[in-house]
DNA sequence: TGTACATCAGTGAACGCGCGTTCACTGATGTAC
DNA sequence: TGTACATCAGTGAACGCGCGTTCACTGATGTAC
């Protein structure tokens, strides 16, 4: 099952073991949550003995740090991939969704990405700095310079905000659809923008 | 040192181990963060053996859930304590710096509060509610009835975001006086208002 | 005021557990000749 | 095309650790008489 990434299949060497280990942990995260997964229930879950993965990371916090930096990596693509939208604010709803959307999607690893531990590997804080940087790219269209850091923040904020409280069930526990409209029109309120106005119109401009 | 909360001071008997407790997995808290917080340590800190705690606590969740319904409290306490302003604008933009203020002051607890694991604990859940009440109860002069709930959401996941991430370090490593300031200007161009505008002016009014 | 005793609130040793990691080893692979 | 062998990528057992929790026990407290 593993092995069909590579020609290889004996059972004794794996085919593609790195990248198993990244899917396994993904898995195991997104049911559990950091902190509680371990390098041996990731191995086991690979179907391969406890210390196998130390042929490909170092220890457990490479690993992690992978994991992460393929979360940002992630992150980054969906928020690319966000249509230009005709009216600026839209588009940065969108985004917002799509942000959200990911954390709903992973709830481990978005907990991992922002947690303190993974600050620390170079990988991991390139890959986050590239998704940042593709939101502020976009912001910049909306405000005026002096509000830009504001409101980048802010917005970060808002849908980190967001996204924790609704994968730690704070805000209830509503549907895909549901959140997704919380999320719509709670980023509309705050940035100003009349619940259904089509041009949006940029906030106190 | 723990005995002067009653007149016993025997050594054998504590005084108040109870509460000497949670003091002691609050300052444990705040250095490390959940998760990593054992109840042997917890007693260590206590200077008392590993399984003293389990006289006052049935077990460790049951000594989380009270940390939490103490935080839970303590949060409600300092937003309740918030100077009735003369606008409304900088009453919430003060119970905002609050409630972030509280984040940084007890980092432990307040990921504590908002994980997953102490949503059960029935205490927990009214301290929380408790303090959620304060806050709707003076965003409710602020907005017209059908923007409450999503304002009401918004500003709060816009507060927990910002504690959040201050907390790991995602906004830099900025003084408190420096994090305040921030706080302070997101949430007032969050909120429509302009930067130094003394009446704020309720946003899209 | 003094003493017997029930109760309370600690101790210290032990349990089984899963963890991260290391060790020596071995099966499979692919290359040189 | 066949074979020897270096290298790669696994195995299985073991290490020491700290954990949550339980057990039987004991020192201190306070109350009844």
């Amino acid at each position: 099952m593993w092995t069909l990434s590579t020609s290889t299949g004996s059972g004794y060497h794996h085919g593609d073991l790195r990248a198993a280990l990244l899917d396994s942990a993904l898995a195991l995260l997104d049911t559990e949550g950091p902190g509680e997964l371990s390098l041996r229930a990731v191995a086991r879950h690979a179907g391969v003995s406890p210390n196998a993965p130390y042929r490909h990371y170092r220890d457990k916090e490479a690993l992690l740090a992978a994991l992460a930096t393929r979360g940002f990596t992630e992150l980054g693509e969906r928020l690319a991939g966000v249509a230009p939208g005709e009216h600026p604010d839209a588009e940065v709803i969108a985004m917002a969704c799509a942000a959200v959307d990911y954390a709903l999607d992973h709830p481990g690893v978005y907990r991992l990405m922002f947690g303190q531990a993974c600050s620390s590997h170079p990988d991991t804080i390139a890959a986050s700095d590239a998704a940042i940087a593709i939101v502020a790219e976009r912001i910049a269209v909306v405000a005026e310079p002096e509000r830009r850091k504001p409101l980048r923040v802010g917005l970060w904020a808002l849908v980190h905000g967001l996204s924790t409280l609704l994968l730690d069930e704070q805000l209830g526990t509503p549907t895909r659809a549901e959140a997704d409209a919380l999320v719509e029109t709670v980023v509309r309120t705050m940035l100003g923008a009349g619940p259904e106005r089509p041009d949006g119109g940029s906030p106190a401009g």
